[in-house]
RNA sequence: GCACCGAUGGUCUAGCGGCUAUGACUUUAGCCUUCCAAGCUAAUAACUCGGGUUCAAAUCCCGAUCGGUGCACCA
């Protein structure tokens, strides 16, 4: 599948020229279509289905960013050096000995330990240096002189928090409201392997939807609440048995937190079948509670069976609650909530205290202030004496309670300001794509040949068998033989397609067996043979690629023919007159 | 990052001290060909990089880079 891939186009090694880098990977000609329209189907279902528009924001981000996400502070490893060697190990790896958790150790305190016990290198036995923070950020600087820290994104998601109060204004204050991005995202591994499943530069699609903490229903639930999941369930994984249950009932069980939720993973699902991963090669994952963030309500990973590198998780899908809100409110110093109104305004009952300040204030002077606070924050029933006393500062003091009134009343309040909660579904695009290419990967025995003497001979056939939606290369055009007469037409048929917006390719070389089997090999769904017998009739064979039958259909109406077969809303057998 | 293994045309591969470096497929040009890759003719194209040993290195040694596997890390 690999040579395949590096063969035709599909993916190869960066720098590759000067000897290649690891983590990092191209899309050729093939791929780099392929993983478009890949991110087309992904966008038709989350943007134009779903509302949740697409924003673009910078794939630099500056320091405040990701010190409210965490990223500066926990998204690193301690590391130390030998002085003698220069050799680089994970500190708190070599303390594990000695400190019973070394993982919530700082930088210092694991330079301390490492003195104190006189660890040396394991290499050399040299002296080790000063333990630092390896930050998994490729770091960079803002402007000229390095003053102004900026990142590499190492995620989408943090651009759409950010945005948030301008996100809130333009869905005029409404919860539900999602946004989405599509882009690159980086991250400085420390030792990335097992080709694209990690890399230092990576496309996420990412949709960070906020909704209503108190209302965690979807209206469209009941739409997908029969489809059925291979859901790999906390309790599942204690038993490491799958179960095949409707999303319906996951959520009825409990095994799915919410309906919210519950649906993201029916638009996952939807999206990865139709770009071609095996409904029997997926499975939803559920994250154990030590695995999950501390913040997160729930967490489901939506994991692919590749032949290589096992389960590999493609997809996750958290309900991350109000925790980031929360950590960007707090670094900015704005507020981040949603002004929500009841639908019936609530009558609370209300105790309020009114200090007297025409009394209080001549009394206490500067105090007076500090001493009207306090009062406010007492109860009914400690008011209830004919001497109140409150602390200031640590002093007691005694007030009249002529000086304070206070009372019962009713407010009227319309709603609340509320913190969101945000569902992050978040797609490794790269990982999806070699996975459908994986999928869709075939070798076969195709038809026998007859062979020499009595003998059959079993013919090979390699076929990606890519969704038409997703495949590169949309349409062939071959003519039977390479004659001008049949090249002519063919070139006609050629631009009526590309007229169409159809991706298609022309070839006249060689048989014509091995010219359906070259666009077999790089999943071309549909390939039109002009014949002699267009040239009689104007009509031309169809030929589909995963079951090699034909069908005849006129020329005159080609490009329509071929583009509904290409986006399903035709069947093969209803382009044209079976052969 | 550690340990072990590997790296030869686009792809797969032979060669394991001796000098025009195997072979297959692919590709290109042409011939032939009336529907499922291997018919004919020709052409293009490779020893990962840097040091060392040697009269001589694709071959032996060291290092780097990349890749595979295990550990660690990561999701």
């Amino acid at each position: 599948m690999l040579e395949l891939a590096k063969r035709r186009g599909f993916i190869w090694n960066s720098f590759e020229l000067y000897g290649g880098t690891a983590g990092f990977y191209d899309y050729g000609p093939l791929g780099a279509m392929l993983k478009r329209r890949v991110e087309n189907i992904w966008r038709d279902i989350f943007v134009i289905n779903e509302g949740y528009y697409e924003i673009e924001a910078p794939t630099i981000g500056i320091e405040d960013i990701f010190i409210a996400s965490g990223h500066v502070g926990g998204f690193s490893d301690p590391l130390t050096e030998c002085q003698k060697c220069n050799e680089a190990f994970r500190a708190d790896h070599l303390v594990t000995d000695v400190v019973d958790n070394p993982d919530t150790l700082s930088a210092d305190e694991l330079t301390e330990v490492i003195g104190k016990n006189d660890i040396k290198c394991p290499e050399c036995g040299g002296k080790l240096g000063k333990v630092y923070e390896f930050n998994l950020m490729f770091k960079t600087s803002i402007g000229p002189g390095g003053k102004r820290a900026g990142y590499l994104r190492p995620e989408t998601a943090q651009g759409m928090f950010v945005d948030f109060p301008r996100l809130l204004k333009f869905y005029r204050d409404h919860l539900p409201f999602g946004a989405t991005q599509i882009g690159k995202a980086y991250r400085n591994e420390i030792s990335p392997r097992q080709g694209v499943i990690r890399l230092r530069e990576f496309t996420q699609a990412e949709a960070e939807i906020f909704i209503d903490p108190r209302d965690k229903t979807h209206p469209k639930f009941k739409e997908v609440a029969d489809i059925v999941l291979n859901l790999y369930s906390q309790e599942g994984q204690s038993t490491e048995e799958m179960q095949k249950i409707s999303l319906g009932d996951a959520v009825k069980n409990g095994i799915i937190a919410h309906e919210f939720l519950a649906y993201c993973l029916s638009m996952t699902y939807r999206f990865l079948i139709r770009v071609g991963v095996s409904p029997e090669k997926l499975r939803f994952r559920q994250h154990m509670k030590d695995e999950m963030a501390h913040y997160a309500a729930d967490c489901w990973d939506a994991e692919v069976l590749s032949e290589r590198f096992g389960w590999v998780e493609v997809v996750g899908i958290a309900d991350r609650t109000d925790y980031d809100l929360k950590a960007h409110a707090k670094q900015s110093e704005k507020e981040l909530s949603v002004y929500v109104s009841y639908d019936t305004p609530k009558k609370v009952e209300k105790f309020v205290v009114k200090p007297d300040m025409g009394v209080l204030g001549p009394m206490f002077k500067g105090k007076a202030g500090k001493v009207a606070n306090a009062l406010k924050a007492l109860k009914s029933e400690e008011l209830s004496g004919d001497v109140i006393e409150v602390t200031v500062d640590g002093e007691k003091i005694k007030i009249n309670k002529d000086s304070v009134k206070f009372e019962t009343v009713t407010e009227e309040i319309h709603g609340e300001n509320i913190i969101p909660h945000v569902i992050e579904p978040s797609f490794g695009i790269d990982r999806i794509t070699y996975s459908l290419l994986e999928h869709s990967y075939f070798e076969e025995e195709a038809g026998k040949e007859e062979g020499i003497g009595e003998e059959e001979v079993e013919e090979k056939r390699i076929v990606l068998r890519l969704p038409p939606e997703v495949a590169p290369v949309q349409a062939a055009v071959l003519p039977l033989l390479s004659r001008e007469e049949l090249i002519k037409p063919g070139n006609e048929i050629v631009a009526g397609l590309r007229k169409a917006g159809i991706l298609v390719a022309f070839d006249d070389s060689g048989t014509i067996g091995r010219r359906y089997r070259r666009n077999d090999e790089i999943g071309t769904p549909y390939s039109i043979t002009v014949d002699y017998q267009t040239l009689d009739d104007g009509t031309v064979t169809i030929r589909d690629r995963d079951t090699m039958k034909q069908v005849r259909t006129g020329i005159s109406n080609i490009a329509d023919n071929i583009y509904d077969l290409v986006y399903g809303r035709k069947a093969f057998e209803d382009a044209g007159k079976r052969i």
